[in-house]
Formats: structure tokens, C-alpha cells, sequence
DNA sequence: GTTATTTAGTTTGCATGCAAAACAATATAT
DNA sequence: ATATATTGTTTTGCATGCAAACTAAATAAC
């Protein structure tokens, strides 16, 4: 069996890319009724857990893309969820402030990982756990990977 | 800790969001060099295991997006790595076949699992295989979930 | 103290992911 | 037999993810 390794049934890859983008369409339905997506949500946690950082700041938590950061920054300021102000001490920096309305979406937001959950019938509140904790060792596996290939580049 | 649920830390789906685009850029250089993106690959693997197959044969075994198919398959058939037949039984569905160019690709391909694991120096086989296991559950549960919802609508 | 380099963000172009609508062809119902 | 429903696929419109190019501002070099 030299292609073994080439079926979908034996790719790591594959079973992420569908559990991700499963869960992702789970979260759309209860995200409508606050009228954000997924990675808005994202971007709205973050700035729960703390609020007025820099859009760098925001990045490394978030992981979302630098390049839709800026647009979907922009549309969560549009609907009136947060602020982009200018931080006076370096003019190259962005702080991100929640309004009022921002503030107050935590609350319809705080139930919903929680009827996410309730879709798990097969694994227990411990494999979640556990899975998690294997996630983390491929995200960190593969992170110090492409620092290093950057650092081989220069 | 009321809000504690709502921590990016203590998200699965934030692990899977992060894990699975980690793991697409881990393979997007190596196939660069094939001239494919990752879902193109999903493609070629599907049609690697088993050719001309219909589109929804070929959705159904990839997970790729339905509205997403018909521009993947038509860039891999400019390429020339695969044609689109239409089936004279059922003249709705069409097969999808790999040429020799498609098939012949196979070889380059076979190392490019086996790079990306090289990547994994914190987990072993053994948490590679529990970690799939675990997802595998995951996106059970959730597809059971999609269809009754959808039998719900009914 | 200019110039080079680095840092913070934005913009651009391309490739999906997704829901919903549109279409064509087949299967069902009455 | 014909209207209706269902199936297989495509199209459309919007929201990212990503690499690469680009701008502005701060730092480091010299």
C-alpha cells in the first residue's frame, strides 16, 4: 500500500478541515440573530476578555487574517460595535474600543458556545478537553515551523 | 466567572479555526510546486482513490463546497488534470475523470502527508490517530444536527 | 541628522465557504 | 399524461484566508 498515506480516510488535514468548517456552519445560525459572523465573534471575544488593544494585539489572539482584520474591523464599526481610535503615542497604532452596544452584545452572546455544545452527544466535556489540548500541540508544532522557515529565508 | 464560556481559551471551535488554517498553510507551499491549492488536492485524493465518480459522489467524499466544486473542477480541467463527462444514463450528473496528466500527478504527491508530519514533533502517531478519532465525533454529531434541523424545516 | 530598516496597517488579487436562487432533467403523484 | 416534487449542478453575492505589494510612522545606523 505505497499511497495509504494519500487517502482522505488517513489525513489528519482532511478530518480538521471538515470538524472546522463543521463547526463554523454550526455557529452561523445563532451568530444571525446578533447579525455577526463567525469571525466577527472571534473579534468580539477578544475584545470582551479585553477591551481597548491594538489591532496587532487583536491579530495574535485572534489569529484571524491581518488582511480581512482591516474589513471586518471596519464593518463592526459600521454596525456600531466598536471604535478605531488613533493611539496618540505612536501614530502608527490602532486601538479597538468596544462602544456600549459592543459591551452589551456579551450578554445574548454568552449563551451560545454553550448550545454548540449541547450538538456533542458523542464525546464528553474530558475529550473536549483533550482534544483541545492535542490542537494546541499542532497549532504550536506548526507555528515555530513557519518561523523558522521565515528565519531561513533571510 | 459568568463569562468564562465566551474565552477564546476555552473554545473548541477556536482550536479547530486555528488548527485548520495552520494546517492549510502548511500545505500550501508544498503544493504550490504542484500547481494545486489544498481543496484541489482534496479533489485529486478523492479521484486518486476512486475515478470517474459523479460531482455529488465527489462532494460527498471531499466535504468541499457544492458552489465551490464546479470552479475547482473547472480550473483543474484547464489545467488538464482531470475532464468532465457527462452520464448518458442520467443526463443531470456528471463524471468527473482524471487524465494521464492527473493520474501521473500521483507520484509527486505520495511525499507531501508524510512532510507535513515531519512538522509534528509533539504529538505521536498514536495522538495523531486519537486526535482524527475525535474529530470524526465531532463532525458526526454536528451533521446529525444539520439534517434535523433541515427535517425540522419541513 | 539624514538614510536605511523595521513595524503597524491597509490594499489588492485570487481562491474558497456558504446560503439562496436558478436551471435542467428525472422521478412521482394523481 | 400532466402537474409537481426531487435531484444534480451551476450561479450569485457576500465574507473571509492568504500572499504580496504598499503606505506611514518610528527606530536604528552611520
Amino acid at each position: 500500500m505505497p499511497y495509504d498515506q494519500l487517502k482522505l480516510e488517513n489525513q489528519l488535514c482532511h478530518r480538521l478541515y471538515m470538524a472546522s468548517n463543521s463547526i463554523a456552519r454550526a455557529y452561523r445560525e445563532p451568530l444571525t440573530e446578533l447579525n455577526i459572523t463567525y469571525p466577527q465573534y472571534v473579534v468580539m471575544m477578544a475584545l470582551w476578555e479585553q477591551d481597548e488593544i491594538t489591532i496587532a494585539e487583536l491579530l495574535a489572539k485572534t489569529a484571524v487574517d491581518g488582511g480581512a482584520m482591516t474589513q471586518i474591523l471596519k464593518k463592526m464599526s459600521d454596525k456600531g460595535l466598536l471604535e478605531i481610535i488613533k493611539d496618540e503615542q505612536d501614530k502608527r497604532k490602532r486601538l479597538v474600543q468596544l462602544t456600549q452596544q459592543g459591551q452589551a452584545l456579551k450578554k445574548k452572546a454568552a449563551d451560545i458556545p454553550q448550545q454548540i455544545k449541547c450538538n456533542f452527544t458523542s464525546i464528553d466535556s474530558g475529550q473536549v478537553e483533550q482534544l483541545m489540548q492535542l490542537l494546541d500541540l499542532v497549532v504550536d508544532d506548526l507555528s515555530v515551523k513557519e518561523l523558522s522557515v521565515k528565519e531561513l529565508a533571510e
